[in-house]
DNA sequence: CAGTATCCGTTCTGATACTG
DNA sequence: CAGTATCAGAACGGATACTG
């Protein structure tokens, strides 16, 4: 029973369901990076080495990766400099700025909660 | 690699980064249906039946999982009537219930992103 | 510098069938 | 009612080598 495959809309081919508008936040926001990238670039426009440097553990395979879907779903902007050796800075949008609250959010009860499990 | 720490509180083996407290949280609310689960708790409590009602494409094997997890992580209580049929009820924790104002921006955040990029 | 391409193991998720 | 058990496919994520 195949029922919530469609959405393939040419451009990207990840799926959403579209039963409430938090399901469809959490698909764009999922993994364990990009919320991650976002907070990094809530202190300004950061090149791919930047953020590289700034995230410890992320391959850029993976920076790549999310950077663009990031990108696609206009939670970023990237700006490409048409310079040798190349330059591209990445940015929140709009969108994306709005979701900083919930990154601090997020951080905030992260740390208390560990502490309140006394695991950290 | 280092410090990826065996959260060894006896009966599960999730690992965790200790990177920062976000990548922490991320990791506790990460999935397509803990978040939407904690947001249908934030009414108050509910049986399993209840909540696979609510909660519309979940199975009841990823219920069950998601629900165990949560448990674990301190999240949710999970109490057990001793009663033919078995009754058991959900409920959020302090830590859980702190959650919940991420939920709602989260959601809202989701409403005014699928208005702006016009996809639902 | 900022990526791509390829390979491959791990984790997640769904379908289905069964149970105390 | 509230789960378990099992299987299989999809998605995720890492390692490594290569490039405009």
């Amino acid at each position: 029973m195949e029922r919530i495959k469609e959405n393939s809309t040419n451009n990207h081919n990840r799926k959403f369901l579209t039963t409430c508008d938090m399901t469809y936040a959490i698909q764009l926001i999922g993994g364990r990076w990009k919320l991650l990238i976002l907070t990094h670039l809530s202190k300004g426009k950061l090149r791919f080495g930047e953020l590289n440097k700034k995230i410890p553990h992320i391959t850029e395979r993976m920076l790549t990766l999310q950077l663009k879907e990031m990108a696609e779903d206009n939670l970023i902007t990237r700006k490409v400099y048409a310079e040798v050796p190349p330059k591209v800075e990445y940015e929140l949008t709009v969108l994306g700025t709005e979701l900083i609250p919930v990154c601090l959010q997020l951080s905030d009860w992260g740390t208390k909660h560990r502490a309140a499990t006394s695991i950290g």
